[in-house]
DNA sequence: AAAATCACGCAAGATTACTTGCATAGTATT
DNA sequence: AATACTATGCAAGTAATCTTGCGTGATTTT
């Protein structure tokens, strides 16, 4: 039966549902239930859930064709948590459809990386960081590399705001300058994803010994960053690390930043969230 | 005490990255590279792929502070797996309760907007685009206001292809400059979205004159676009039309625009969605 | 109603996974 | 150069997890 192989958990459970007993469809009910908990969890925590013994469990997972208990756990996991490289098949959970294109498979990610990102940020972060920069006397901003895009944004919204904003390139000596510039009451924006970027630790000592307040905007590779910023904001992004990253979520980390700036700017009385909608626009 | 119980593992992998040993620095790299793929694994997988021993693995469970290697295996879980709960509770927000942070009100409706981007823009048309920008002798990009940030974005990855890239500005004279260059076998990428960009029209113009095919990226307000261009990417952006409007979907399509043209651009072979993961690293 | 069959808990055994004392080799300190 | 310290593999020990033979009670068959 090579066929076994390609057969997905859930027909194999159809296959066989005709001759479950009263347990073991007990058991299946909880797997289609939430796959995901059945997945992470032991024979034990499946049996306990539905109040059978382990070994109805482990009986379950042969009569259902598997070598083991473990294997049929192994299914459970490709099929139903998101590795990054089966990305596409876990939002199968989702709504049934799984998108066949590039631009499918790539808003799908992005999606399913944005759903977390409140997780990783508070919204007490991101409300700490706006009022920095708001505040800011000048606001140093420095991004390279694909970052520059995010630090381009960055740069022009607070410019808008009326801010005395710095966009700090790549080019040492440029950096060297600007660095030299920065004073206490000044602001340091910075993006690190991939790997800290070029002169990052002694960007990070001069604002430190400057009284400058440093800002990091990163993704997971921001918790190994060494100084540590004032503030860090690190969000995941979606995929692997090995596969394309996208700036789809530090963007919106920006986004939220920029309301966030911008109603502690303008209007207090429009801090409500209820109105997010109207208070926004302005700043688009 | 009660601090560790609300830190995330990165966190305090943060906390801790001061002091870890060489070997204990290779298996956090590895945890941040594929949290994931950690969270399931066993300790010996998680010291395998750093070829350490497993002890090893087990001490820096320890170190960072958790009471055995199956916690610290939880909390990656915990943090990094969708699991059923977290997947539910995002569709909720999708079409129900309203988060009640800025940065989670944007991601919504980011995600939301990205679930009807392949409705718009259909896979063909991003392979059409991306296969016309590879193929282009000179590529000119212009994108003005906050496009420049997308402008930005296509100018350094098609570069990074090796294509002789311009991107023109808003500036009128250089616009001029740049359009009188266009030839036949050149192609025209323009962002449009609010309103048509400055000089929108005689920028088409000289380009169809010069049979420089073009390439517009918009939001709904493409639809009404004086001329059409040879390519529309029409993708409607999230929020209302009053609201903040991000740069978030276009932002994605333009990245599919990147991958499929990497994929055109290197090894067909590779084309096979199977793939993508590994496919569009190269293009990080 | 007796016999056969089946489901399933129990508990002992088997396997897998994690921990830890110890030895060693490398590094820092004096 | 000698000493102390640290990192880390090894291997034995412990704990968690899974499997399986057995017995009991329920259900079906004859």
């Amino acid at each position: 039966m090579t066929k076994d192989q390609h057969m997905s958990v859930l027909e194999k459970i159809a296959e066989s549902s005709s001759n479950l007993t009263p347990n073991e469809r007990l058991m299946v009910q909880a797997v289609i239930e939430s796959p995901t908990a059945v997945a992470l969890g032991t024979a034990n925590d499946l049996a306990g859930s539905v109040g059978v013994h382990e070994a109805t469990a482990s009986r379950l997972a042969r009569k259902l064709g598997y070598a083991s208990y473990a294997a049929f756990r192994d299914a459970l996991r490709e099929e139903f948590i998101a590795t990054r490289e089966t990305a596409t098949r876990f939002e199968k959970t989702f709504d049934g459809t799984v998108p066949d294109s590039i631009l499918g498979n790539l808003a799908l990610q992005e999606a399913q990386a944005l759903g977390q990102v409140e997780n990783a940020i508070s919204a007490e972060q991101i409300n700490t960081v706006a009022e920095r920069l708001i505040r800011a006397d000048r606001i140093f901003i420095y991004g390279y590399g694909n970052s520059e895009v995010l630090s381009l944004m960055m740069s022009k919204r607070f410019r808008r705001f009326g801010k005395d904003v710095h966009q700090l390139d790549g080019d040492p000596r440029h950096l060297a300058e600007g660095a030299l510039g920065m004073r206490e009451n000044d602001v340091l924006l910075t993006f690190a994803f991939r790997r800290p970027p070029r002169s990052y630790e002694a960007l990070m000592q001069t604002a430190r010994e400057a009284g400058t307040e440093s800002i990091v905007i990163s993704g997971n590779r921001g918790a190994i960053l060494s100084p540590q910023p004032d503030h860090l904001l690190r969000a995941p992004r979606g995929g692997d690390a090995d596969s394309f990253q996208t700036l789809v979520v530090p963007m919106t980390v920006c986004n939220a930043i920029i309301v966030a700036a911008g109603s502690q700017n303008k209007d207090k009385s429009l801090q409500e969230l209820e109105r997010l909608g109207q208070l926004i626009e302005r700043f688009d």
